[in-house]
DNA sequence: CTGTTAGCGCATTCAA
DNA sequence: TTGAATGCGCTAACAG
């Protein structure tokens, strides 16, 4: 590498100290504007970048945080990183990003690991890392602040910002049923999302508001994937009494829907609606019959992040999602474990 | 947070120098395996994490590098990502992914903070990174290390990685030829990139190969996404003699032409036949109609760390790329500038 | 094979 | 409003 300045050479060069030069860089007050002039100056100069390891080194705080994810849908993590990021660049914090599988036995290792190496100030998490209980608790024993996003286990222990998905899958719902669809075929998540029941919970909800009897075979397991869509629909256009509607929990098995209806040669949205869920536009651009709700992500990256730099309190929030022109409501609630010096 | 142990900590209770510890941890050799088993032992107990901070600034490198893009296209990310992460952590070098803004004229300073304020080892470039001339050049005043991966300009002047996008795009074009295809549409990529013009050559190499005339009007300009790929359908469609064939020169830009077909009522893939090319499997899994060349983003991405970590030098490989059924080939060069070193 | 010493570049006490 | 000393936790020489 080349020569680097370091806070000395500009000390030396603004004649002033090294402290004062510090202080500058850190946007401490108590600073003369002439001297900060003159110190800016030295420092643009002689292009002067702190070094992060010697601030993290002699300071209290790094400066940066860790984004947490093990999530196989590209989107998804896109969405997530630019919402992470742009409030990260706004406070000029550094964001690391580290991928981690939750089915490895040493992801707690991992997690300690990682946070202590690097100093972060705070980690955020994403789904499924965010109900990974060897991650929480390496997080806990750390005492390093951390933000859930659309954790799926919503214990209340910790902060945490989700949307409101009872509500949208009523919502999606009810555009069905005011369509004229009665025979609405339903595809799980994953069962290890919290999302994936509360979906059921709003598809069944808007059912019974209306009274359309429930039908337990009208309801497929699912896992938010392509392949696990086919299935279902595979299934459910099978059937005798098949549906004339198909509510997929996600737009990946959304897409595995319109793929087994386009084999099977039918012609959409007559024969057929399809409606997903989620921020993914594959699908529906791809083919446009397909209706979304539009999971609010990239929102829910950013608040996230504010949330971790705002520290412990209690915020509340509201993003919209959007079911085609229609709109509603996600809420982004904030709990945390009590600790002593609530008590007081 | 919490009280963290040093390496002095360590040395103590294993009762050795600090700098016998520092050993193990380094994986240098000549230590005895009885104090490195004594040392291990009082590392696991301690739950000792050496601080990169405190390594980076005492030592030499940092065991960290950049990833710097600025892609819209979240499954190319992933890929990327994906291959440079897989290849870090089997050395244990943390990565940095980077998203920057290529039109920002602040990037080359971006760049050079980036570099020196976390001391990165060395960096990676993803397209259209690797052709910004404010960072190339903030790079190389800097004297760091770095590779481009898929570079669409290729001075043969730095490290890179790249599939040969010649003999796929004349891959493809033989076989759509094969399938008795003589009316070939095609849909160049964004003009930025090599690969554009790369393309349009292996497409062109092809028709030649076997005498059919090249007819200007049968290429379209697009930009390597969604929209341009409707645009030019919506013309390629609209003309007399439209093409029996569409040769798109990505996988978003098909998708577009599907969407266009649909539109018309076409039944595909007898009244058309489409063919993209990316590592995207989005139009792929929504309507199989298409054919596609693989890009093998994940391994360039993974061969580039490579590449980086063995330093300079001249490497030669093949990756395949895989179009439907049969099998082609990319290579990866490794290109730089002669410096005084190599006339010796 | 192992230990001693001296910084890396900065923030953080304290004083002035 | 500024400055001088001290040390963060580790590695890099150099000894032994």
């Amino acid at each position: 590498m080349n020569e680097r300045s370091n806070i000395r050479d500009v000390a030396l060069r603004a004649k002033v100290s090294v402290k004062t030069v510090s202080r500058v860089i850190n946007d401490h007050p108590y600073v003369s504007p002439a001297t900060r002039e003159k110190v800016e100056r030295a420092m643009a100069t002689l292009d002067f970048r702190p070094s992060m390891a010697a601030r993290i080194l002699a300071g209290t705080k790094s400066n940066q945080i860790a984004l947490i994810y093990d999530n196989h849908s590209p989107h998804y993590m896109h969405q997530i990183q630019i919402g992470c990021w742009e409030r990260c660049t706004e406070k000029d914090v550094r964001l690391l990003a580290q991928p981690v599988d939750v089915a490895n036995p040493k992801v707690g290792d991992q997690v300690r690991g990682l946070v202590t190496e690097t100093h972060v100030d705070g980690v955020i998490l994403s789904s499924p890392v965010t109900d990974c209980l060897a991650v929480l608790k390496a997080l806990e024993a750390l005492n390093v602040p951390f933000v859930r996003i659309s954790p799926g286990t919503n214990h209340a222990l910790t902060s945490s910002v989700f949307m409101d998905d009872v509500q949208a899958a009523d919502d999606i719902t009810t555009h069905l049923i005011n369509r004229g669809h009665r025979r609405i075929g339903f595809i799980k998540g994953h069962p290890n999302h919290m999302a994936s029941e509360e979906r059921l919970y709003g598809y069944r909800r808007a059912l019974d508001r209306v009274g359309i009897a429930f039908e337990p075979h009208y309801v497929m397991d699912g896992a938010f994937d392509y392949e696990s869509g086919v299935a279902a629909a595979a299934q459910f256009l099978a059937m005798p009494q098949r549906p004339s509607a198909i509510f997929a929990s996600n737009d990946d098995m959304a897409a595995g829907v319109l793929s087994v209806a386009h084999d099977l040669g039918m012609d959409l949205p007559n024969d057929l609606s399809v409606v997903g869920f989620d921020d993914t536009t594959i699908a529906q651009m791809v083919w446009p019959p397909l209706t979304t709700i539009r999971q609010p992500t990239r929102e829910l990256a950013y608040a996230a992040t504010e949330l971790l730099f705002n520290g412990v309190g209690t915020v509340h929030q509201r993003l919209p999602h959007a079911l085609i022109e229609r709109a509603s409501v996600a809420s982004i609630g904030d709990y945390r474990q009590p600790t002593e010096k609530d008590s007081k």
